[in-house]
DNA sequence: CTTCTCACA
DNA sequence: TGTGAGGA
């Protein structure tokens, strides 16, 4: 597939994919015309990019934890204490936010149940999980 | 119409 | 990360 189809399977734009390219976490074949050929599955491989980005990764130390999605044991023999340094700090990181994200999350389901006890069973999406059996 | 590279008010 | 130029 093309850039757009990768672009449109992925929910990241052209422009991302080109610059995830540059990085090396992604690479593409060349066609005659020059333009970017992507295999299959690079689909799969763009959204575990796009989860590590979201939860704060950098791209540059993605592309060394990338390949350990794939495997079910992980094996490592250059163990490399830089990089051993970055995660440990990345995961400290995470662990930070999904304490705040707790947080906020506690407050949120604080704040809707007092809608709801001011406003019993009026509004609420039917997308909602219906805790009421 | 789609993609490419390069550059930046 | 977006946008536009200039070309294929």
């Amino acid at each position: 597939m093309r850039i757009g189809d990768l672009s449109h399977r992925t929910g990241v734009s052209p422009r991302m994919l080109r610059y995830y390219e540059e990085q090396g976490l992604i690479t593409a074949r060349r066609l005659d015309n020059g333009f970017r050929e992507y295999d299959d599955y690079l689909v799969d491989r763009v959204h575990k990019i796009r989860g590590l980005l979201d939860a704060g990764i950098p791209t540059r130390i993605i592309g060394n934890i990338l390949p350990c999605l794939h495997q079910a044991e992980i094996v490592v023999e250059d163990a490399d204490p830089q990089l051993r340094a970055m995660l440990v700090e990345q995961r400290d990181k995470m662990t930070e936010r999904i304490a705040v994200l707790e947080q906020n999350r506690d407050a949120l389901i604080r704040y809707i149940d007092a809608m709801d006890r001011a406003a019993p069973e009026s509004n609420r999406s039917s997308g909602e999980t219906t805790a009421v059996a």
